[in-house]
DNA sequence: CCACTCTGTGGGATCGATTGCACAGCACCG
DNA sequence: CGGTGCTGTGCAATCGATCCCACAGAGTGG
């Protein structure tokens, strides 16, 4: 038998043709130790030759290292989760970890099974976007000794460290830039108060009021779902009512394109009759008309603090089996920016 | 020692515990072969009070599966492409196969190096949108035995089964929606010829023309980039020119993001000037004003199919070492579908 | 009562790598 | 010249499961 079928070539097989041992033939493909030159040429062309591949599954199990990572996200289509899945994925591949990629869609029952799942491939870690309904195993996954990043979740609700986008201030930021305009009828469209990023934007939004000894007006803050319906019907409302807000601070990214829909409806002009300032930045927003002002919440830095901080706790782990200093979660805030583009303009003097 | 720590827990002790071998041990926990019920029921208990999970990496090191499945995909950004990941996945999952996540950013050397690191780990199955630039690669990948199916890339140009929507017979559905409602002007959005999908969707919107007896207008005619500013450019052009189009077919989802900025922009009304198709759904279209006439391509489809068939391929999988039948790769056409709105209509009398 | 089948269980090889330990050979030093 | 240290290599144990094979004991038929 000559071709290589699906029978995969070993490392057995590169040793004899190199004519040397199994153990120097690992030494030389896996680096590391003291070998000749000319052995370790001769193990290096005898790889080639034979087209071999290591078994990561072989080395796995003797090492005790899966370089897989796990990834629970709630989903996909938010246009911040599959930037930073995208982001996530290219830096740990980066350091030789791949990505299992795990969709719990919000369900508690599924984001347990992955956990469990995970645990059972031996993930080296697990960066999740948690639930929050299932704490007791993901602290059952950090016992185990893998270490654990949470995405936009609070370290005090979950083990493990946490990467965070700085909402409140974004929020703030955003709205300061309104009143600093000269705004003084601002409507809030935003998430419920049950979501971490729902309730400190709309705190955010509040703070800014106050530095200018406003209150937020319940008739101009609308709180749902975040749904494109949710954000039309809410924008339709506040801008049919007797007095319409002047600008409006759209907190939540599924909501905006209802709201976009809903101003295009009404024949509202932008920024002339409504500054519109949006929380999370869509790739088409700068090509909008009119360009949209946005706060840039750095999808892509949570991405990449979130692969950095996990890696940094990967290798800081003891390699006996310690059980792992219970060390306390570090809370990283990603900070977030506002990007002024041609949405936002001075209000219109009343007639 | 009793608390659990960073250790995991063994078969041998899951089967010392029970007070069986770890044969029969792994017999109760593997399902498979017949057992004494005291025996299972005490194989449980123990494996339960000791918290066992069992080692996939163990277990695939024998068993030559690793239950894993390598996604290369180009990008997650587009609409298409997150859906089809998310159906992807969950339908594995639902058959024990977890999905290790690779996003290429359309880098052949990316990709290639993914494929090799596929290899190394494995994989049972590869799911790929390729570069078409590795054919060499993936052909290697399914000489080993690996099933692959290619997602929106025709079989001829790579090894393995093909899933594809029926881009052709969707833009000719959409432009002959619009001949249908009179008009004759029509113009075209679309990606570069050296896509499938591009070539495809310029080659059903020529089929439609032709069966009223029309020819492509070069001036009517714009393809370019898969970007928003390509799209935005394209309608700024159209639209602008002395004798503007009364319809318009965007073919790209990136581009259809441009086209709308710029209608908003211009002023152009729809449905009343302007009748607009798009290819490829997206969740705010229906909300939008007006509503969005598209083509579905059917994006769900595509990942529950590729799925299956990747599973079909799985299961029929010869277990023992032969070469393994070369049959010829099956291509499965996704089926599209029209779903009309507001935004086509009739086309105003010429006054 | 013997041969035979069938069920349930255990022993131990095996998957393919990594790695601790032993050791041969050589150089160097007092 | 004997001891010491260093380099390069091989042997064999090991990771944690699966599964082939052997075998004990119960049941069955002639």
């Amino acid at each position: 038998m000559i071709g290589g079928g699906p029978v995969a070539v070993t490392l057995d097989q590169v040793a004899e043709a190199a004519g040397v041992s199994k153990s120097t033939a690992s030494r030389v493909l896996s680096g590391s130790s003291r070998v000749s030159d000319r052995t370790k040429r001769a193990v290096q062309s005898a790889a080639e030759r034979l087209g071999y591949r290591p078994n990561r599954i072989a080395s796995g199990l003797r090492t005790r290292r899966s370089n897989l990572v796990g990834l629970v996200i709630t989903n996909l289509v938010n246009a911040s989760f599959h930037r930073i899945t995208e982001v996530l994925q290219q830096r740990l591949d980066e350091r030789g970890y791949q990505v299992l990629l795990c969709v719990t869609d919000s369900d508690p029952a599924r984001e347990r099974r992955y956990l469990d799942m995970l645990l059972d491939h031996r993930v080296d870690g697990l960066i999740i976007v948690g639930t929050g309904d299932n704490t007791a195993t993901v602290r059952q996954v950090s016992a185990a000794g893998i270490p654990v990043v949470n995405l936009m979740r609070s370290p005090d609700s979950a083990p493990g460290d946490s990467v965070m986008a700085a909402d409140r201030d974004g929020a703030e930021l955003a709205v300061r830039h309104l009143l600093d305009l000269g705004h003084r009828s601002v409507a809030f469209i935003g998430g419920p108060a049950g979501v971490d990023s729902g309730r400190d934007r709309y705190a955010g939004f509040a703070a800014a009021l106050a530095t200018v000894g406003l209150e937020p007006d319940p008739a101009l803050c609308a709180r749902g779902p975040f749904t494109v319906p949710f954000g039309a019907e809410a924008a339709m409302r506040l801008m049919g009512a007797h007095n319409p807000p002047t600008a409006l601070y759209s907190a939540n990214h599924e909501a905006t394109f209802g709201v976009l829909g809903a101003l295009v409806q009404l024949g509202v002009r932008v920024p002339e009759q409504l500054s519109l300032v949006c929380h999370e930045e869509a790739p088409w927003f700068p090509y909008w008309h009119p360009p949209i002002t946005v706060v840039d919440n750095g999808a892509r830095d949570l991405g990449e603090l979130a692969a950095e901080q996990l890696l940094r706790r990967i290798d800081s782990r003891p390699d006996n089996g310690e059980p792992g200093e219970e060390s306390v979660g570090r809370l990283i805030r990603v900070g977030s920016r506002l990007v002024v583009r041609d949405s936002t303009a001075v209000p219109r003097r009343p007639e």
